[in-house]
DNA sequence: TGGTTTTTTTGACAAGTATCAAAAACGATT
DNA sequence: AATCGTTTTTGATACTTGTCAAAAAAACCA
């Protein structure tokens, strides 16, 4: 719990009062390998803090899993496209070790935003930094080859590759996987 | 400027005091088709308002211009990674037609966060939609083929294919513009 | 209208990547 | 240490798309 806020006021210091009412809304959840947070067609109903451990998020296509996220520790985490419409989700959220995570509904989230403005706040800057990552993402997998996106993985997340099977990380970069191995094999 | 209200009145109610502050702030510009509102390495300081008219925002990437968005009427656009972090654009955004908009500066921005807590969620809000839009075409651009991208962009936005040259539109699609050619062809 | 520029299409070829199938390497368990 | 299941690698082939170059079509303008 005390993760939540030191990771939190490394970017954002929050009043006493704001982080009494966030602590209070909080819910501990542990989940070991292979369980499921939220399976597609649910609807995500919260948003998590994971504190130790990692998940992926993946979507079914034609029979296949692609993972379009990782998240390890201090990432939020949520089916981003259905706790903000409220509609089903159509991605899976998997946990790739046993963790550790703490939960807040929507209706919860609500609550804190309407009684301590500053948490709104922090979770707009919070949506900006993800939003800013995801566009990095975009425009590097339209412009790039396989190749150059495994370099760029190799410098700027190498401790994605060391805790993921590379099966994810082939569909996380878009490619197959027997080419990432041949890729691999070039360094 | 009633246009700007309209537009954020139909999902999101602001208080009068509120919609004063807002307006207040706004500065109308005029430019004309092919003008830059924006060129990479300058710092994007405004966020704008589009009332008439259209935009793109292209990187240069080895010499090529590639697009990755259009703007059309009642859009809100910026450098979102320059306006947010401050740092120097990598994006350029261009006039593809003369248009009409309302800026405000991100100094003023930060002023009616702090004196109107609405228009902050009003703002955070627009991201979540930005970010819901930006996450479907990352996920379409991974694992959809060049010929049914372009089927999605008939389905979803045939009023861009209408207003947009060909050149553009290919390398919002990821696709060169000869694919997209015979593409084309086959319909 | 004719001429000029820009945009779009077509053709030929090369490169990169996916796919399918099988072998090898690795990990966990007993 | 041997076995079973999973993950990764390797090989052969086919397909999609990019690239370069040129022709055709469309838009623009005097």
């Amino acid at each position: 719990m005390e993760y939540l806020l030191a990771h939190i006021n490394r970017y954002y210091r929050l009043t006493a009062a704001a982080q009494d009412a966030l602590l209070n809304s909080l819910e501990k959840i542990v989940l070991s390998k292979n369980e499921f947070l939220l399976k597609d067609l649910q609807i995500c109903r919260h948003l998590y803090f994971l504190e130790k451990g990692a998940l992926r998020g993946f979507y079914n296509s034609d029979g296949k899993e692609i993972t379009h996220w990782f998240a390890f520790e201090n990432d939020f985490v949520t089916s981003f496209y259905s706790f903000t419409t409220g509609l089903p989700a159509v991605e899976n959220i998997q946990l790739l070790e046993g963790s550790i995570l703490w939960s807040v509904s929507k209706e919860q989230l609500g609550e804190l935003f309407n009684n301590h403005h500053e948490i709104e706040r922090l979770v707009r800057i919070a949506y900006e930094k993800y939003y800013i990552r995801l566009e990095e993402r975009f425009v590097n997998a339209q412009f790039k080859t396989a190749k150059e996106l495994y370099e760029n993985m190799l410098l700027q997340s190498p401790h994605i590759l060391e805790r993921v099977p590379l099966g994810y990380i082939a569909s996380y970069l878009g490619i197959s996987q027997e080419t990432l191995s041949r890729i691999r094999s070039q360094f």
